[in-house]
DNA sequence: ACATAAGCGAGACGGTACGTCGCGTCTTTAA
DNA sequence: TTAAAGACGCGACGTACCGTCTCGCTTATGT
């Protein structure tokens, strides 16, 4: 996200800097939530001035969605070799990543992005990203032959990763960190839902897929 | 949602101005979206004090979840007396809801609400809402015998509301025009999947449901 | 001040209220001094309703002359049979009115309703009772022989009340319990200096008194 | 009174907004009087954010007294050589002070400050600076031989300052306007009675001044 | 006795100013 | 050129009062 120079004349940009402000930031998410995150706040507790912000990135959202991107990367490579297990992998690691705070402010800002397309960009690398994991994941299924060839695929990866997080909007907060210990027990009924509906709609052989 | 006072003694509380307030923050929702949502602004619409506004609604979330609310009830009934049909009229139901920016920022509340527990109340209420309609569908779906009794619930809800609402998140903002227009197509993969997976399970027999 | 009613038909007046409001003038103007002097905090500190003040009363300023107006009385009837022994009774009397915090205040109001024309009202009584008392003071002396016939009176009056006020005008505000405890040093000198200027000036036989 | 910052990092202090603020105030304190003086309207006139109005002043008080402050210096120089002219010169200066809307402020501000503790610091300034005036005007006269040494000061001065203040304050503000045209006719009577009492207190010898 | 007419408490109402805070930009000095 | 510091115009925040206006009582007449 930070723009990048070109020559080579003048003070060279601290490379600290980046951590330092994208630590504070996610600290200062930390303690007042989205409402109440404030670039000030974030340079103040950084020690830096809020040029050195500016300089960076233009907006709130892509301060904070640059410090929770780093976040996302884990996501998205899950390979165990065998279907069933990639997705039971799959849903857990979202499921554990919605129950983190700072987990769940990338759903929240990829929320807040829809319709304001100032964050676009956040938004849709962080689809993307999902996309092609989704896609490889689900390809590779066809390929072992785990699933038949005309399933489609987007329904499928929309029921995974919209299923778990509603599972957890729908939860009490209170309940986020006892369902943490127990990510299994909450995700395996979904997981077994979609299994068996993926496989049944391959049987019948409807391809009306995307 | 708006304070109630005790007795009966001084000047009544103007019911006109409820509906006033209510129907200026949809129009002020409506031209600036989250960010810029302004109780200031919202007052100077309705030609009202901002005394009588902060009198009712502490916060703008509690605000702008009132002015939301009025719309989510339609989405809560859906009988058309056979579950397949039910689903898919729900499904409809909701993704043209979600396409809809007033829609879309019940979501958002939703989403900015855990954690926050400041408008707790309107989580939870939209919550239980969702979830008695769900589960009357369903119950009914079992009395008739189009779904076996053993099936889990939850996950079926989980995966059509969160598919649903996964699908428009995924989607491009500049699409959803368009995919308001053919909402069918959108709709019927996942309704698909979710009814061959619930009635495969069924006949599995695999009773570990919420 | 209160305006009054002309016919007999309803409810009277409670005669106790004014007393309570102006009682509760008094509390809280010592309390805040005049900024932070609100009609809210009066009415609620009398146990009043804001609409039994404001049928007696159209302003701040008007409210507070009123309980003031009390306590102005006594300063304008000095009479000893002896014209220095009256000048220094006055003056004392002044002196101790200024150096107290709501005798300060009718200052602070006759000063503040210079040029408003709001509360000329009062402005005008306070300054024509003082103007009656140091005639009556003066015509007196005068008769009695104790000052020439062409002396003139308006400069006297002046340099008293004046030289009074601005001595405690002058003061630290922290000195004025102290000064309150030794009224006599503190008026003495002014005291002699007008005598001295009053007879010395009718000696010469100047006449040219307003 | 604007506090002043330590360090040299920062962008400076545009050292014309002072200026601009302050000229707004007096304009706004001529259209609107001491009620209804408002620093929002102030920072609107003077096109200036209200935060660079709070980085100079904290109060209104304080606000109002800087764009005084002004115009009290040309008081306090008064040196004709003769005492006579002197007291005359400074009771004329004076007198048109107060009849000026602009210079009766002070008095104002004067008064409300006893007692606040908050606008202290303006109080003693003003204070002081008559106090220096008066005490080199007397004592040039005592070096002189206009007056003798024994003399006491203070209360020519609070009789001298007082007598013009409380001749203006008695006065009908519809008057000010005439009165201004015809100073010499107010002031002379006065400040003939003041000579003639110092003159006539020297001769008896008596010396308790303060 | 009963309508009529105030007085009274409470408090809602449309406003406006308060003093604070954050925005995003700009300017300054130091590195 | 970048970094830090911080001034700047702007405008929203949530609070407090303003002065006016209903309310539902209570208290007094007049008829």
């Amino acid at each position: 996200m930070a723009a990048v120079r070109g020559g080579g004349r003048g003070r060279r940009r601290d490379p600290g800097l980046d951590a330092r402000i994208l630590a504070a930031v996610l600290a200062e998410y930390g303690r007042t939530g989205w409402a109440g995150f404030t670039i000030d706040a974030v340079a103040r507790r950084a020690g830096v001035g809020k040029s050195s912000v500016y300089l960076r990135w233009a907006t709130r959202e892509q301060l904070l969605a640059a410090a929770l991107e780093m976040q996302t990367a884990p996501l998205t490579t899950v390979d165990t070799g065998s279907f069933d297990r990639d997705v039971l992998a799959l849903a857990t690691a979202l499921m554990l990543h919605f129950l983190d705070p700072a987990g769940w402010a990338t759903v929240r800002i990829a929320v807040d992005a829809v319709g304001e397309a100032v964050v676009g960009g956040f938004h849709e690398r962080i689809r993307s990203a999902h996309e092609v994991a989704a896609g490889r994941m689900l390809g590779g299924a066809i390929e072992r032959g785990e699933l038949p060839p005309g399933v489609p695929l987007q329904p499928i990866a929309d029921a995974l990763y919209g299923g778990v997080l509603m599972h957890v909007l729908a939860m009490s907060p209170a309940d986020h960190e006892r369902a943490a210990a127990e990510v299994a027990d909450h995700v395996a009924p979904l997981v077994a839902l979609i299994l068996a509906g993926a496989r049944s709609q391959g049987e019948v052989g409807s391809g009306q897929g995307r």
